[in-house]
DNA sequence: AAGAGTTTGTGAACGTGTTAACAAAATCGA
DNA sequence: TCGATTTTGTTAACACGTTCACAAACTCTT
């Protein structure tokens, strides 16, 4: 094999690992520490696939765009395709991120406990209110937005978190890309419109539930409009977000 | 025009509406409301879909799905689109939803303001732990599991939000199930099975600061085999979620 | 009434993501 | 060693999503 395929550079260093892959890759590394936890040295492409609840032809795919860590006839040896992938997602180091709004949502996040185990560690709390700022919140002290440039750049925060309310959320952005953060998380029911080169993800928890309304209004019209009995023989599937 | 397209049947109703497309016009909502308090009337694809961050020919698209709801060489009334969207996402009636688990996440949840103006009504809370029975947050009395049955066919909920550790999600899914529930918005940082007809989607905290680390980590290692000043001229696009 | 200027709605090309199917590569028993 | 069995890695077909580009349909000016 000497062609090269166009996820892989010449120094055979992977590139290019498709948007949807990398974010299943997360849901397979869980898996594979709830089989490590079990006991389970070893599995194959079926059950993992089923743990993390996707198609087991997907799951090869995914991993192969990382290399062939599995072996024929076997499966795949649960405690190194766990570190392969946690390699290949920069979880072999920690990642440090600073918490803006420390409101119900931002409280709720920086005590949120299964980031430590993924290689996220909440830095530092920030927030506008002069009244929550000097109060502890998680074992952390809560920050004025001000030091938001000192904070970055002295703990080499990579990761911004937006838990504020929408208004505010694109001011806090442009100061989050101003003190040097290129990712940021968006809780905030807004667009923020940022430069090229920052990378924002948006979470929109009003939209999920608006999103499974409409799926439910169409299930209750579906059912009306057929046998009013046959409830449990839809064939709506399951939607992943 | 008497051809059949595949997203409408013969009696006109719109069926079919692309998944990434449901996804979207609740933003499209919001930006109309954005539009709307601003006292603008009427707005062309181009205004909307900066508003709401797509490409304006993806918005068009996208509400072609619905009907004809713009006029040529105009643009769309505001009021009249937004009110074509909302109905066709149920937002007509308010959607009822119970919130099982009331630790951090679920109490932020139940205080979130944005929740009453998109149709969505927090219409119970549920908590298997009783010390927590009976406390009222949000203004809710919070209930026991047991009475999930009892609670979601007295006050016709129809949606259900795990808010739990992970290792109690898939029996509260389950519980969730056997009261009738048919939609689900998981936020435990596990799988759930669910069976047919049932709508799970999946928010996961870790995962989304694992992708963004995951590109974080990319645009790290460019810099460092490029030129390490040119910082902001890594052309990484902006993941949407 | 006609022409210039807008802006929608959509066909068609393109790109990305999913999945079935199978050859290649491993194990195991005889 | 050989054949039977298992399971990966990958190809190729398909489905889904995005975007360009343009005709159709509207307004406005003259």
């Amino acid at each position: 094999m000497t062609i090269l395929r166009s996820t892989r550079l010449a120094d055979g260093t992977a590139r290019g690992i498709p948007d949807a892959t990398v974010a299943r890759l997360p849901v397979y590394l869980r898996a594979l520490n709830a089989l490590a936890e079990q006991g389970v040295l070893s599995c194959a492409s079926n059950e993992l696939a089923e743990q993390a609840g996707v198609n087991p032809a997907k799951l090869r795919k995914d991993l192969s765009y990382l290399g062939s860590y599995g072996t024929r006839g076997v499966g795949y040896d649960v405690e190194y395709l766990r570190y392969q992938i946690a390699r290949e997602m920069g979880q072999t180091q920690d990642w440090d991120v600073v918490i803006v709004g420390v409101g119900n949502l931002g409280s709720a996040l920086s005590a949120y406990q299964g980031f430590s185990t993924r290689g996220i560690r909440v830095a530092a709390l920030v927030d506008a209110d002069p009244q929550r700022v000097g109060t502890v919140v998680s074992g952390i002290v809560v920050s004025p937005l001000d030091t938001l440039d000192t904070l970055v750049s002295e703990r080499q925060i990579s990761i911004g978190v937006i838990a504020t309310p929408a208004p505010a959320a694109q001011e806090v952005a442009d100061r989050l890309v101003a003190a040097g953060i290129t990712s940021i998380l968006n809780f905030a029911p807004a667009i923020v419109q940022v430069p090229e080169g920052v990378d924002v993800r948006k979470v929109d928890l009003s939209i999920e539930l608006q999103i499974l309304a409409y799926h439910e209004q169409r299930k209750a019209s579906a059912d009306t409009s057929a046998t009013s009995k046959a409830t449990s023989k839809t064939t709506s599937k399951v939607v992943s977000a």
